[in-house]
DNA sequence: ACCTGAACACCGTTCAAGT
DNA sequence: ACCTGAACACCGTTCAAGT
């Protein structure tokens, strides 16, 4: 008796890597890469800046676990459809990783640097592995499977990335979408027509695009262009 | 006279903001970004942390404007061939991106956020409007022209983020590329053929293809799909 | 084996003070 | 107008010491 602790909730169960890396995850979501500091997570998990070190290692290490964490639970969450046509497969993988960033915005610098970093860890490869197996279905020959599946990975992760967006960098409510938007205008104005012609064409396809569906029609036109290449 | 000073070299020429955007250049390709202090820089260019700031802002700020320097630097070495086709005019953009990344690593993760975070900003406009402009000749309807474009970008700039080699994040010598390949090789042999049919199929093109090629390559599937699209 | 938390060597940024 | 550099409020990481 008498270990009562009057200003901090008492660990009720001893702490895990499990709830280190959800905790983790909690301060990226909120406040982005910047948040997730040791001690902010030392404070919420009322423990020493050692304990973390002993679960998980680096910050760098952690970042890397709670990516790979994600992108594993989110092809998971769509599990591999022997029915479907190739092209859905690898719609519904595409998918499931642009609702992870959507989600988690700091994926998307995290997740281009461990398929730099780390070519073979288990993001890049289960990635590489359920894109890869649908691009015999689609047509291609087996000398262009590996140019074939870059191709779609790149595009997939290139087009998730650029999509971010990044709420998360402000901390303070000064930048809603709308006022973010506003913004975007009165930056137009600077932009003639003549030097940026091209730009101006398509400044209403700007303002009225959905994200998600033009995504899906960038990789409709890679798909196409995939049952070409033999 | 009398204002030598023994130690430091003296500077013959006020500080500019080009000198210290050009030494940021200089620091970032020796060490990547975390080699790019405040502590560094005012070290090498001998003056006050203060006078950074009054020149070019906080480090963000310097990173952003190195980036831009460098993009419009590499888009203005390849001006636009009037008599090219058009996918030679694209195939020409991306290059200079691609080699613009192989020489300076760390332009990776800053390209990529600066299309996020400056959608409208000379980086991202700068290279939307080259590409752009070539996909009404590629004989894409200009209804989908935004389309098009963002899905060059989006290939493009994930292709080019992904093949960064990051030789520059060890400062030691510790890791060579061989090194790294053998390193690879032995985390190959964690992958079982069962699990991972894809990758055990693709293992000799990995350690065979050249990644510039097969950038061009999934550039030209690509183009072809959208000569399609209308 | 597991955790604590003070200590260390850094950061970016600010700002009174100088010229 | 332009620069200095001490000071401030942070970082990530380590490690002797505790249990």
């Amino acid at each position: 008796m008498a270990t009562r602790n009057p200003r901090s909730e008492r660990r009720n169960q001893v702490l895990s890597r499990e709830r280190i890396i959800e905790t983790a995850i909690e301060l990226l979501d909120a406040g982005g890469e910047a948040a997730m500091t040791t001690r902010a997570l030392t404070e919420r998990l009322s423990t020493g800046s050692g304990a973390i070190y002993y679960r998980v290692g680096s910050r760098d290490d952690l970042l890397d676990t709670a990516t790979e964490t994600l992108v594993t639970a989110a092809l998971a969450a769509k599990p591999v459809q022997a029915s479907a046509a190739p092209g859905d497969e690898i719609r519904s993988v595409a998918l499931a990783l642009f609702d992870a960033i959507t989600e988690h915005p700091w994926l998307a610098t995290r997740l281009t640097q461990q398929v730099v970093r780390k070519p073979f860890g288990p993001v890049t490869v289960g990635i590489f592995e359920r894109i890869g197996c649908q691009v015999g279905a689609l047509g291609v020959p087996q000398a262009s499977w590996f140019d074939a599946a870059s191709t779609l990975v790149h595009y997939i992760l290139g087009a998730v990335s650029q999509n971010t967006r990044m709420e998360g960098d402000a901390p303070d409510g000064s930048h809603s979408r709308g006022e973010f938007l506003d913004e975007t205008a009165a930056a137009w104005q600077n932009l003639n027509a003549e030097d940026y012609p091209f730009m101006h064409a398509i400044v209403v396809q700007v303002s009225t695009h959905d994200d998600r569906e033009q995504f899906l029609t960038g990789l409709a036109v890679i798909l196409d262009g995939l049952t070409r290449l033999g």
